[in-house]
DNA sequence: TGGCGTCATGTTACCGCTAACATTATCGCG
DNA sequence: CGCGATAATGTTAGCGGTAACATGACGCCA
C-alpha cells in the first residue's frame, strides 16, 4: 500500500535550470490534474479517469490508491475538458424572463432541486421579457454546449427558434416550460394552456351571475402568457353573451398598477364595476387593497380573481380568489423530463401540469 | 470576392466508402467547427479565431469572406475547447441560499444584468440555507472553471472556505456578497454590517419610547444574517437597559409564521406586547395582518418592524416599518467589482453598501 | 499443458480551440 | 535596389480529459 513516488511527469513548478531557447512550454493553469492524481496513484490518467466514472471497474487495492490520492491532492476534475473530449455534458441551460419577485423564480428552484442530485449544473439566462435578448443569450449558452436546454413558453424569435431546433436535431433535449399548447408544439412541453385558464377564470366569475366583466391586462408587451390567459378569458365571455372590458395595467410597481387599474375600470363602470380577472396576483392585491380603501363591499360590489397564488393573497381578508399555478412543480417537472430525455435519448412527452382555481372571499361571499 | 470550394478538411458526413479496418475515428460533435468556418472562408482557423476575438488585426478582404463564412455556416464557438485551451473563462459563479420568493432573487437579477453586457454567463447553484451543500455545490461548479466566484455571506464551511481560498490563489475572483464585516475578510464583500442594522431597528423601535422590546428570528437556523441581526438588535437593546424577548418563528409559509409568533408574544406580554422587529417583511406583514384581525390598534397598542422592503409592506393599512436593504444594487455592485477584478487582475476593494429605515404607520403614527 | 476468455490497466489519438513561434508578403528608406 | 521593419497569415503543439483499441496477467477447462 506504499505510494509510489511522484512520476516525473509532474510539472516543475519553480524555474526550471538555465535550458534556454526552448520552445516556451505553455503552462497548465496551476490546477491539479488527473495526471497528478494518477501518478500518486502510481497508475496511470485513464486508471483515475475510470475509478471517477465507474468506481466498480477498478480492482480494490488500486481504487483504494486512488481514493487517497484523491483526497491528497484535493482534485477538482476539469469539466470543459471532459466534455471536450466525451461530447456530452452534465449543464443545463436556461433561460427566464425575469426572476425578481415573479413566478419564476421558485420554477428555477424546482428545476434546481431537480436537477442537483443527478448531478447537474445550471446555466442561467434572464431575458428580460425581450425576445431579440432570448436569441442573443441562448445563442451565447449554446457555446457551453448544454446538454439540455430550458426555455420559457413557445413563442421565440425566429432566429431563436432555428438555434432550438438546431440543437434538438444534434440531440439536446429542449423543453418549453410554462405552456401547452397542441399546435406548434416540435419540443418538449412542461406546463398548461394559458387560454384554458382564462376561459376558467371567465366560467367562474359567470358562475357567480356576473355579466359584466373586465380583464386587467399585463402592461408588459411580452408577457404573452398573460395575453394568452386574457384572450382564454375573453372568448368564453363572448360565449356566455355578457359583457367585457379590457385595460392594460401600466408597468411599475404591481400593487399600485392594480390600484390604477381599478380606479380606471370605476371611471368606466361607476361604483360597481363588477367583477374583475387580472394577469395576476400583485395586480389584484393592489385591487383588493384599494376597495378597501375605497370602502367598496368585496365580494358584494365588487368581484376580484387572481392568478398566481402567491401567498399575501390567502391572508388578506377577503382572501383573493385566483388560480394556482404549479411554480414549483413545473421546475421539477422539467428536470425529470430532461433527465429522462437524457437517459432515454429521445424527446421526453409532453407533461401537461394541473393548476386550480381556488375560491375565496373575494369572490365568494362567505355564507355562501 | 468568390467564396473558395470547401477544403477537404471538412469532414465527410455520409457513409465513407468501403475503407474497412481503419481505426474508426471519433466523431465530432455534429457542430460547426471554427475549421469549417475557415475553410469556407479560404483561410486557416487560426485567423477566424482573431477575427472573433480582435477584428481589427485581420485584414479588410479577409475579414469581409469570413463574416459571411460565420454567417452562412451558423457558428457557435465551443467555449469548452476554447477555454480550455486559453485558461481563462467568462462564467461567473454564484451562490444563493434560497430563490423562492426571497430577497435574493432580486439580486441574482442585478448580478444578470450587470454580466450581460460584459458577456459573462451565470452559473447559479442553490445551496438551501445548508453548508454542507455549498460546499458540495461549490466543488461541482468549479470544475467548470469559473472566471469568478460570488457566495452568500461570509460564514462557509471549512471545505468552502479551503476551496475559495484556493480559487483566489489561483487567481480567481471571490467576492461574498450580502454581508460586510471587519474581521474575518480575506474576499470582496459587497454588502452591508447586519449586526448594526440589528442596532438601528432597536434604536428606531427604543427612540419611540418603548421599553418593552421582541425580535422574532426566522426560524431557518442557517440564516446567519438573520441571526447577526437578531444579535445586534440585542445588543442595542441591552446598552439601553430595556426588555428583551426573543422569539423563533416557525417555519414554513412566512405570514402564517409571523401571526403565530405575535400570537406566542402575546401569550407571554399580555394585550400590549409592546414593539416588535422581525427577521422579515413576510413575518411581519403577518403579524400586522394578524394584529388587524384581532382589532389591536397599530401602531398604538402595537409597532411592527420588518427587514426587506418588500412591495406588500408599503400597500398594507398602516405601511410597515421596514429596512431597505439594496437587493438589487448588490448583484448589479457584485457585478461591477467582479469585472474590476478580472480587468485589473487584483481583489477589487470592499463595497460597503447603503441601507435605510423607513420609518411608516406601523411604528409611527400619522400624527406624528 | 495449451488455448482462450475475462479482467485490469495501458497507449494512442483526438475533442475544438488558441499561445507561441514561424513564415511570407508589403513597404519605406537610405 | 537591397534590407530591415511591419503587417497578415500559417504551423505546431498542447490545454486536460476520454473513446477506442491494445496488452498483459490470470484462471479455467478440455
Amino acid at each position: 500500500m506504499k505510494v509510489p513516488s511522484p512520476s516525473p511527469q509532474t510539472r516543475v513548478s519553480g524555474p526550471v535550470g538555465d535550458d534556454v531557447a526552448v520552445r516556451q512550454q505553455r503552462r497548465g493553469h496551476g490546477r491539479v490534474r488527473l495526471q497528478d492524481v494518477a501518478a500518486l496513484a502510481g497508475v496511470t490518467a485513464i486508471t483515475v479517469s475510470r475509478f471517477l466514472r465507474e468506481p466498480g471497474v477498478v480492482a480494490g487495492a488500486t481504487a483504494e490508491r486512488i481514493r487517497q490520492a484523491l483526497a491528497d491532492t484535493g482534485y477538482v476534475p476539469n469539466r470543459q475538458a471532459g466534455h471536450l473530449a466525451s461530447g456530452g455534458s452534465r449543464m443545463v441551460a436556461a433561460l427566464v424572463p425575469n426572476l425578481a419577485q415573479s413566478i419564476f423564480a421558485e420554477t428555477v428552484q424546482g428545476l434546481s432541486d431537480g436537477l442537483q442530485p443527478a448531478g447537474h449544473e445550471l446555466l442561467l439566462a434572464i431575458t428580460g421579457y425581450s425576445m431579440e435578448r432570448e436569441e442573443a443569450q441562448l445563442r451565447a449558452l449554446l457555446g457551453w454546449g448544454p446538454g439540455a436546454i430550458v426555455v420559457t413558453g413557445r413563442h421565440h424569435s425566429r432566429g431563436a427558434l432555428q438555434l432550438l431546433q438546431q440543437a434538438r436535431r444534434a440531440g439536446t433535449p429542449v423543453i418549453e416550460w410554462w405552456d401547452q399548447h397542441a399546435l406548434p408544439a416540435g419540443f418538449t412541453q412542461v406546463g398548461f394552456d394559458h387560454a384554458e385558464v382564462g376561459a376558467a377564470m371567465a366560467g367562474h366569475l359567470l358562475a357567480r351571475g356576473h355579466r359584466h366583466l373586465v380583464y386587467v391586462d399585463s402592461g408588459v408587451v411580452e408577457d404573452v402568457r398573460a395575453h394568452e390567459r386574457s384572450g382564454g378569458f375573453a372568448r368564453r365571455v363572448a360565449a356566455a353573451g355578457a359583457r367585457l372590458l379590457t385595460v392594460i395595467a401600466p408597468v411599475g410597481d404591481a400593487f399600485d398598477a392594480g390600484r390604477q387599474a381599478l380606479n380606471q375600470v370605476r371611471a368606466v363602470r361607476g361604483r360597481k364595476p363588477g367583477a374583475i380577472a387580472f394577469a395576476n396576483d400583485q395586480l389584484a392585491c393592489g385591487a383588493l387593497l384599494e376597495a378597501q380603501r375605497l370602502g367598496l363591499s368585496v365580494p358584494a360590489e365588487l368581484a376580484l380573481l387572481g392568478f398566481g397564488d402567491f401567498s399575501i393573497g390567502r391572508q388578506l381578508t377577503p382572501g383573493l380568489s385566483t388560480v394556482s399555478p404549479p411554480r414549483y412543480e413545473i421546475g421539477r417537472q422539467a428536470a425529470q423530463a430532461l433527465l429522462q430525455a437524457l437517459d432515454e435519448g429521445r424527446d421526453a412527452p409532453n407533461r401537461p401540469l394541473p393548476w386550480a382555481l381556488l375560491p375565496r372571499g373575494s369572490t365568494v361571499p362567505a355564507s355562501s
